[in-house]
DNA sequence: CGAACTGTTGAGAGGCTTCAAGCCTAGTGG
DNA sequence: CCACTAGGCTTGAAGCCTCTCAACAGTTCG
């Protein structure tokens, strides 16, 4: 299922952007470089699979990649986007388990695979890389551990109000405050952990409040504050 | 409001049953021990709260800290309890936030207090360290991701069951199959992210379906498989 | 151009919360 | 040791939020 398209620009390749390797002396980044593997991923392949064992992790250099887990009648619950300059995969990889999510490509995608053992030897080399490792991963828990207490205590509406304020931070918004990633209604209710036809209504609802607009999929922001009243922020 | 009480035992302040610190050659694990702060907490105490700075982190030697965050209207979401063995704060320590949870000691604990100056010595000298560091968040993500999907997915009583049948893995029973740890009706809601009434109620349930017994606060497990089936593992 | 998917709206059911009242227990101080 | 108080526990009733089911419109893509 893992579909590799041509390959990515030269420009596409180059990882010297991440914040990740900042730290890594000329040898240590030409070794990373020679290891990685580029690839170009088209809207709906898959990355990696959940329950997969998974040889590397992957640094997003173009594109938005969805990351999801599979609950109750394989509905998916999203746990979060990854987008240029962040890395994917990386949770499952060292702590030695299986992927415990699926990984898809929203907007196609440029991935740069990088392998355990480089990982390891970064690691090992490094110890100002281990320090930034640690730093990611203890920010999205911290990032998980509040989305359990809003998720456990808010209403759909406010979780819904949150998840969109939370879009337009991670996703820049164009010249007209319009969201620039489209997802489907299905995809923001598994991101508030909601049922479709519930976000259909309360998007309606926000747009008859004058908090959005509402193009198809397009979501254009006219009240923020107001937005992040109802989201009880 | 930090309550430290007598010292504890010279038994309760040896750090070399950690996992963590098996790696450890000699000298730094002197440094370790010369450099830690051991203390006796009584139940109820606050060992750090939200929002504070913390100067290091702590490792559990003995007892039971409940580790929460704190939502909408002062509602406790309890997102881990931590037992001997296991250590906290670092999540906050590692990636230099303030505290984004409080702990509070529900058993008498015993714990060790590791500056941040140690810890980063341990980081920059032993790469192994920094590896065990990484997998022991990165376990704790994927608990908190699991955590996420069945909160947005599951019913209160699936979620309710499934608490149980967590605190029976994370706390062992006595000869009677009863958990070895006493929690009140609200912070069992306050683990499943619902009302106390409700947690009542569905106990009660549990108690009538024969898959628990129940005298005050002692939970005693009965029928694991069925408890299993209501959990919709 | 049709098939498959996505979006929308309505109706009905039910799980869960909230409020209220009373009971029980656990700890305190006389 | 016992009365007393505060907090935890329990139960009932009412109502709302949210889900599910169903039908249909709109959209996209082969």
């Amino acid at each position: 299922m893992r579909s590799i398209q041509k390959s990515p620009t030269e420009e596409e390749a180059d990882l010297s952007g991440f914040q990740l390797f900042k730290k890594l002396d000329p040898e240590e980044f030409n070794r990373l470089k020679q290891e990685k593997t580029c690839s170009l991923y088209k809207k709906g392949s898959i990355i990696y699979r959940e329950g997969s064992r998974l040889t590397g992790f992957f640094c997003v250099t173009r594109g938005i990649i969805k990351i999801f887990k599979t609950g109750i009648d394989g509905k998916e619950q999203i746990i979060r986007f990854a987008k240029k300059g962040e890395i994917i995969a990386y949770r499952s990889l060292l702590s030695q388990e299986l992927a415990c999510t699926t990984a898809k490509v929203v907007d196609e995608a440029v991935l740069c695979h990088i392998p355990y053992q480089t990982l390891l030897f970064l690691i090992r080399n490094n110890w100002q890389f281990s320090h930034h490792m640690l730093q990611i991963v203890c920010r999205e828990l911290r990032e998980a551990n509040e989305y359990i207490t809003d998720i456990a205590q808010k209403t759909v509406r406010e979780r819904l109000a949150e998840v969109l304020l939370l879009l337009k931070e991670n996703f820049s918004l164009d010249h007209q405050n319009t969201l620039q990633i489209t997802l489907t209604r299905e995809e923001l209710a598994n991101m508030v952990g909601t049922a479709t036809e519930s976000v259909i209504r309360l998007l309606s609802e926000f747009r008859q409040d004058k908090l959005v607009e509402l193009q198809g999929r397009k979501i254009r922001f006219i009240d923020t504050q107001g937005l992040r009243r109802v989201a009880n922020i």
